[in-house]
RNA sequence: GGAAGAGUGGCCGAGUGGUUUAAGGCACCAGUCUUGAAAACUGGCGAGGGGGCAACCCCUCCGUGAGUUCGAAUCUCACCUCUUCCGCCA
């Protein structure tokens, strides 16, 4: 959510900011229903003391003996009144909070500009892609002719985009897992955490999933109304929901492994083949609460510490920054690493690092005592997939195949791997 | 799944229809005292919305939502969460 404070004060600024996203506030609803709510505020509060001051005075008469008969006749139609215009501004009231709730967040500055992916600025670009001498093969056919990544079968079980892995390729995954979260736990000092994989609807409102992109998720039957994560980044971030928390705790850095599940909705045709786009993956996330003075630079360092798990795994990438058109709905910046893929010879996504400033904090009303002031004040928010382990697994058996199919398993993986060097038809 | 109990400010906790303007304590902040600190004492100290040039004033919030009432932290209903006991269970 927006600064309600900055929304009322200068829209216009605000409607320009958002429209480097391509969206376009609509200026003159917002303020004529903002002016609504005033009213209707300002009314309801009349009739309300009103009634206030006469209970008092019932309650005095009443104290002292008094008929206090005539007094109720008094009120008799304040009642009335009141729930009138309660119910008046209840109407306005959640038009305006269904108009905010689907705001996007506001641009940092630095965002390039620009409508689609092709605007985004790569900021820079670490390693060699490997020079094949041979024709590289893409990780669904190594995996097939490995024997251990089965996409019929998971179309069995479940339909599809889905997969099944086995033997060393199941391994591998878990191994990956394994090697980020001992990293970021171990070298980098983060928290590691394990959370619920079903939410209620007000944490994904709260990280900005719900109201506006409930069809990208998956609901589950039954008596009480909950959804599977699309990211841990869900769970983790609303642990401060609701909660004050110290300056001197902050920064909190958390990193959880989780399963995500995404409808991919509206994605019919894209990434069609294999594991890049699947109705469930691996992820360890990285999430950030920090001082909002302090949140531009916890997000470069969020982003470096997910790039180093493509650094230790030797797999080149590239970091871009988001344009303005290409951006989240509540990021007010984003980093996306890219990794090389043989198999497609190009640079595809494999991480997203998220400042969202105070744009979930004010959704969930998750707040530090700033000590300048003395008062609660919205804290900042990031979070990064550090990384994706289903597509760390493509890219790790894209980068390191070999002419006969077979897998060289990364050196910083080989430990999780019970000393394996190689994973081979099986 | 069954039974009983509970949910009040950053935290603990009193409050069973009307001077509640939510007691008291802890923590925190400022001051007095002190070489300094601690202790003691004094004062301050929740969040959100609105009005006013201002001093200040008004509204809302006692798990959530509905209801009863002139008036609800307090009564009624539903739901959520927690605790204890029983049952079942990885």
């Amino acid at each position: 959510m927006l600064d309600p404070k900055l929304l009322r004060s200068d829209p216009a600024a605000v409607a320009a900011n958002l429209a480097r996203r391509g969206f376009k506030l609509d200026v003159e609803r917002l303020s004529a229903l903002e002016e609504s709510r005033k009213k209707w505020q300002m009314r309801v509060d009349e009739l309300r003391n009103e009634r206030n001051l006469h209970a008092k005075t019932v309650g005095k008469a009443k104290a002292q003996g008094q008929d206090i008969a005539p007094l109720l006749q008094q009120v008799e139609s304040l009642g009335a009144d009141l729930s009138k215009v309660e119910s008046e501004l209840a109407g306005v009231q959640s038009a305006l909070d269904e108009l905010l709730l689907g705001l996007p967040n506001m641009l940092h500055e630095s965002v390039p500009e620009g409508h689609d992916e092709s605007a985004n600025a790569e900021i820079r670009r670490w390693g060699e892609p490997r020079k094949f001498d041979f024709k590289p093969r893409d990780h669904v056919e190594l995996g097939e002719k490995l024997g251990q990544m089965d996409f019929a079968a998971a179309g069995k079980i479940s339909g599809a985009r889905f997969s099944v892995l086995s033997g060393p390729l199941a391994r591998l995954q878990r191994a990956l897992i394994q090697f980020m979260l001992d990293l970021h736990t171990g070298e980098h000092g983060y928290r590691e955490l394990y959370v619920p994989y079903l939410v209620n609807a007000q944490s994904l409102t709260g990280t900005g999933q719900l109201p506006k992109f409930e069809a990208d998720l998956f609901a589950v039957k039954g008596e009480s109304e909950l959804y599977l994560i699309p990211t841990a980044e869900v769970p983790v971030t609303n642990l401060v929901r609701d909660t004050i928390v110290e300056a001197d705790k902050l920064p909190l850095r958390y990193v959880a492994h989780t399963p995500c599940f995404r409808s991919e909705a509206g994605s019919y045709g894209k990434d069609t083949r294999g594991m890049i786009r699947q109705h469930q993956f691996e992820k360890v996330e990285l999430v950030h609460l920090a001082r909002p003075q302090d949140s531009y630079a916890e997000h470069e360092l969020l982003t470096r510490n997910a790039e180093e798990v493509l650094k230790r795994l030797n797999l080149p990438y590239r970091a871009v920054a988001l344009c303005g058109g290409d951006i989240g709905f509540g990021s007010a910046k984003t980093y996306d690493l890219e990794v090389w893929l043989p198999g497609q010879q190009a640079y595809r996504e494999i991480s997203s690092c998220s400042n969202f400033e105070a744009f979930q904090a004010r959704r969930m009303q998750a707040r530090w005592r700033n000590p300048d002031t003395g008062k609660p004040e919205p804290l900042h928010t990031l979070n990064g997939s550090g990384i994706a382990a289903g597509r760390a697994l493509v890219a790790v058996l894209e980068n390191y195949q070999q002419a006969d199919g077979s897998i060289s398993v990364p050196e910083a993986l080989r430990g999780y791997m019970g000393g394996l060097e190689s994973i081979t038809a099986a």
